[in-house]
DNA sequence: CTAAAGTATATAACTAGTTATGTAAATATA
DNA sequence: TATATTTACATAACTAGTTATATACTTTAG
């Protein structure tokens, strides 16, 4: 019978559906057991004004959090049932001006009775809980309000995908990987270059060789994104940062990051005490990556690039 | 702005509503960043059979707690998805059997992540605060199966406007409240006899000055109920409940309720061991007020009333 | 064995919200 | 001051559920 029960706590929202079905319900009833005719979904509109006055549907809906159409209905059917007036005379004529009538406001002082017996209701319930619903509510819509439960949900897929993900160093069988990774994101934006051409076709003679690094990311022992550190000959920098590239289908699983992360750790190692690199503004997700790796921008150094319209360098702490 | 932050517990349906429409909301977010073609409105039905295999229509809707339409809708759907197949043998033609397809029992296995990130989301939530809006939804969940919120409403309205309801001792200027009250039920159900007519235009000679009692409610100082107790000659008893009348529009006031009351506890007073009654059957409200008060049914007394088809007696604790 | 009652489901119509869009009025800008 | 942009609202179309109802099949009772 109860399947959905142990479905746990993913299940929360259909769980919070049916109960705020269960209680909508009940709302409806409880206004015919004291003779008001009035409806549950009018509630929101009609205390607001019966609070505050006259407002704009605007307003209202802001102050409900409902949408404006979904206001504009509502107001309609308690202008139908003889409880607001509305296009009340404003300096603006594009604004609906709504406020409780004669008939509207009595009914306020009819609901009275009725509020305060719910209210008491509801508490009493809340007191028979060991765990108050009505507390716990305003806390999720505060811990909401600070960040999304998409926003959650995002941050712990990274952190679970990073488990799947190995940083290893380069080895031969990876050849093909690294030029075609980098291949793909440089012709989908740019040109090749023939300094791209090189470093591809010859990792070993054109960065290993000479002093750097190149890592490898394995997900799920795919190899699916790839990172250089360049020895250069400069006279503020040592090493640069290079060839950065990841699978499209491997986006979203933090691989960039642990990427740069061995780089910068490799370089440490070096000794270096400045990491370099230059990029291009359009690949937006890549600034964001180096900004979020420590990296600044800085300006005016030669490159062999054209697509270089950007550079940055790292400090890195010994 | 926040108005409707202070309308109190009352609002406790609206505030579900927003929490759950904002939590869904996120539901459907977070299918997408995990690039599984699925709409959160599937989960309930997706996720029984993906734990117990196959599943009528019928049997889905009662898990789920959906309606059978709605559930019919969504198998729908999901079947268009490929996620699962319809129309499987029975023996019994009018049932639909479901279960998951191949390509159903894959996206199961895929959800499995998900699953994962969003429980440790909302468990993390839950941690965050302190209340557990997931034990208190529980409870809820228990206690409105325990009593819902409509009865838990009726009852503190009833305590409430007893308060409203003062009993007070028959006076002269109660003569015609008295007799039309009566005369309003027993015309609406029956004929006035010649009993009825006697006692209802001259109380004070046929009840009080041969030892009885009649009682007045007043709602909110209108008199809106009467009832009185009757000193009769009969080997048994020596009084007997009759001539009880609420208005209409006084019902659910818990007027007859009081009213009684005070008939036993005057009857009491009076040193009776024993309280009559007659009665309708067609009147069925009565009889659970008297019930409620402690009568019980008695058989085959002789009766000056035509209408009369039920006695009943109430044993007085002294 | 047949008629009546009950069950399982599909379909239609409704409900309470949503997003998308068009229009008129107000405000900002060149 | 004319034009572009923004704002306020109404309306239309959609969504995820509901209740009501029709229909085919099964079970029960006589």
């Amino acid at each position: 019978m109860n399947t959905i029960h142990n479905a746990g706590k993913k299940a929360i929202g259909s769980r919070l559906r049916l109960l705020t079905a269960k209680v909508t319900e009940n709302a409806a009833e409880i206004y015919k057991l004291y003779k008001i005719d009035f409806s549950p979904k009018w509630f929101p509109v009609f205390f607001v004004l019966s609070e505050e006055g006259k407002k704009t549907i605007t307003q209202l809906a802001n102050e409900i959090q409902h949408s404006q159409p979904s206001v504009t209905k509502i107001v309609k059917e308690l202008a139908t049932a003889g409880l607001v007036k509305l296009n009340l005379e404003t300096t603006d004529k594009r604004k609906n001006m709504v406020s409780l009538t004669k008939k509207g406001e009595k009914t306020a002082v009819l609901l009275e009775d009725q509020y305060q017996d719910v209210e008491i209701a509801i508490e009493n319930m809340i007191e028979a809980s060991t765990h108050n619903i009505w507390e716990a509510i305003k806390e999720w819509e505060f811990l909401l309000e600070q960040k999304s439960l998409l926003d959650r949900v995002k941050e712990l897929k990274k952190i679970r995908e990073s488990k799947n993900v190995q940083i290893v160093p380069y080895e031969a069988k990876y050849k093909t990987v690294f030029r075609t990774l980098n291949e793909e994101w440089i012709t989908s934006y740019f040109e090749m270059e023939e300094a791209d051409h090189k470093a591809l076709k010859n990792p070993k003679e054109y960065i290993l060789d000479p002093g750097g690094k190149i890592f490898v990311a394995l997900y799920k022992d795919e190899p699916l994104g790839v990172c250089a550190l360049l020895k250069i000959d400069h006279s503020v920098y040592d090493f640069e940062l290079a060839k950065m590239a990841v699978s499209p289908k491997a986006q979203g699983k933090n691989i960039g990051y642990l990427l740069g992360k061995a780089i910068v750790e490799a370089a440490k190692n070096e000794g270096a005490s400045k990491l370099y690199l230059e990029s291009n503004t359009i690949l937006k997700p890549a600034i964001h990556l180096y900004q979020k790796l420590g990296f600044k921008k800085i300006i005016g150094l030669p490159t062999p690039y054209k697509r270089c319209n950007i550079q940055m360098e790292l400090e890195i702490e010994s």
